[in-house]
RNA sequence: GGUCCCAUCGUCUAACGGUUAGGACAGAUGGUUUUCAAUCAUCCAAUCGGGGUUCGAUUCCCCGUGGGACCGCCA
């Protein structure tokens, strides 16, 4: 049989990283299974509705790795075909129209929500015998739901799912203006497309048992379901886009790997064995919906970070470098293309202290900028004897010709003894006097990656 | 409130009837180190409660408690 999965997120607002889990389990099932992977934009919703979102989404899913197969499918192409099928259920009587006014709607949520029950439509008009049409009401087609009897769901990450019919209303299928609800054009793009395994969030759960009643009165064949438990925020709710750091671009801020992320995503909710690292092909080859725990995960910023050093660490310097280069033209200034060699050679210190991209671009501060600031509190430690110290290095070091560890070790080693003191004595000032701060790379790292006249201007400032 | 779902260290999770309940992140302590880190070693830390079933329950069943999702002419 045939894998085919669709991820079909609606264009309403920035996609967070709830649904590009979602997008994740289902292209890595369909990766594993030789199948197709759509992606569905779900607009039919032409109020909330915006192109930049549409964009967003494909944008923040190709960053971390996920391409759709073929062009993106867009839903309210497909609207006639939806109100076609609701004809259709509509001659077959498994549909009907109503013709309640809102007010009468209303009152009866209200009545509901006295009595403490669900609102369920009252069913008015599924049976209109002795109803009188009114003219200046437009109807809406309501799907005829199963009224007595029970229902149940196989669900590949839940299990059985029962629930009485009863609870399930008869839902709109055709709005008052014509158009089609979600319910019903999901069921029909799902079909038309052939999807095999619906993948998706715990949330669309109640739908299935709709969904599956037009499936069954369309005569179609019915999708497996699995419904994956939601992220939560630190909360402990379901992550919605206002949550901070939710979002995809959230995390390109931050300076996350698009590899660390997909890696934390995937481990969220999903578990092989103690395995904590996970390479893309691994991710392919080992995922699977039976390892999908039932219950929702919290989100760890600190856990985030620290697969994301894993990953700094681990990956090719060259290109953690384009990362890099990419990342501050993006969100902190071009690194100027002198720079590049050093920063380049430098990347494997660099890298060593960073958990982020956004730390090995303030570690490398010095290097970015040829003119460095000392903040007071830093000046203020480079007294006079310090000075003095500066000083004697700079004439030993301006004697050597090849700069590498050895001699520089060889340089401080004097000093210390000359001037009585420790290596933080005369590493501290150096730091200071190289790079504008107390903190940093090496001091070795720091002289070698820079060039000697560099390091003899700074020193002499 | 109704319906449904879920429940192992603070967090992510492993253990699909028999383990001293394991790993990772975070935290703590110590070693190393020129700062911040990193690193190494060690430690702390969990089966929500109560009943069953069973020779034996984290695991199966029931009840309670807690948390969550849904309850739109949104998707």
């Amino acid at each position: 049989m045939a894998f085919i999965c669709r991820f079909a997120p609606s264009p309403t607002g920035p996609l967070h990283i709830g649904g590009v889990r979602t997008a994740l389990f289902n292209w890595l099932l369909v990766k594993k299974n030789k199948g197709k992977f759509y992606l569905r934009i779900e607009d039919t919703d032409k109020e909330r509705s915006k192109e930049e979102f549409k964009k967003q989404i494909i944008d923040s899913l190709s960053w971390i790795g996920i391409k759709h197969d073929d062009k993106e499918y867009i839903q309210s192409k497909n609207i006639n075909k939806h109100k076609e099928i609701a004809e259709e259920l509509l001659k077959k009587g498994f549909a009907y129209k109503c013709y309640c006014s809102e007010e009468e709607i209303k009152e009866q949520k209200e009545k509901c929500k006295k009595q403490g029950i669900a609102f369920i439509y009252n069913r008015k008009w599924r049976d209109p015998k002795n109803l009188e049409i009114p003219k200046d009401i437009k109807p809406v087609i309501r799907f005829k739901s199963k009224i007595s009897g029970n229902s149940l769901i196989k669900d590949l990450v839940q299990g059985e799912i029962n629930i009485a019919n009863s609870i399930i209303e008869d839902f709109i299928i055709l709005r008052q203006d014509g158009s089609p609800t979600y319910q019903l054009s999901a069921v029909v793009d799902d079909h038309l497309m052939k999807i095999s395994h619906v993948i998706r969030g715990d949330d669309h759960k109640i739908n299935t048992f709709k969904q599956k009643q037009i499936y069954e009165a369309m005569n179609w064949d019915v999708p497996q379901f699995a419904h994956i438990p939601l992220i939560h925020s630190e909360k402990g709710s379901k992550l919605s886009k206002r949550d901070k750091a939710s979002t995809i671009d959230d995390y390109i801020k931050l300076g996350i790997l698009s590899d660390a992320l997909r890696n934390y995503l995937l481990r969220l909710g999903w578990a092989h064995k103690d395995k904590e690292i996970f390479t893309l092909d691994e991710s392919i080859k080992l995922f699977d919906l039976n390892g999908v725990g039932k219950s929702p995960s919290k989100l760890d910023m600190s856990r985030i970070l620290s697969i994301n050093e894993h990953y700094i660490k681990h990956i090719d310097e060259k290109e953690l470098f384009e990362l890099l280069k990419v990342y501050c033209q993006k969100f902190k200034k071009k690194i100027d293309a002198s720079k590049e060699s050093t920063l380049l050679k430098s990347m494997n210190f660099l890298k060593n202290k960073a958990k982020t991209l956004e730390d090995i671009y303030q570690n490398a501060h010095y290097i970015l900028n040829d003119s460095i600031k000392i903040l007071p509190e830093d000046l203020k430690l480079l007294d006079a004897p310090s000075k003095k110290i500066l000083k004697d290095f700079l004439s030993e070091f301006e004697k050597i010709s090849k700069i590498t560890k050895e001699s520089l070790e060889k340089i401080v080693n004097g000093l210390i003894d000359k001037h009585k003191t420790n290596f933080k004595g005369i590493g501290q000032p150096l730091r200071i006097a190289l790079t504008g701060s107390r903190f940093g790379p090496g001091i070795y790292d720091i002289i070698i990656s820079l060039n000697k006249d560099a390091v003899v201007k700074r020193l002499k400032n």
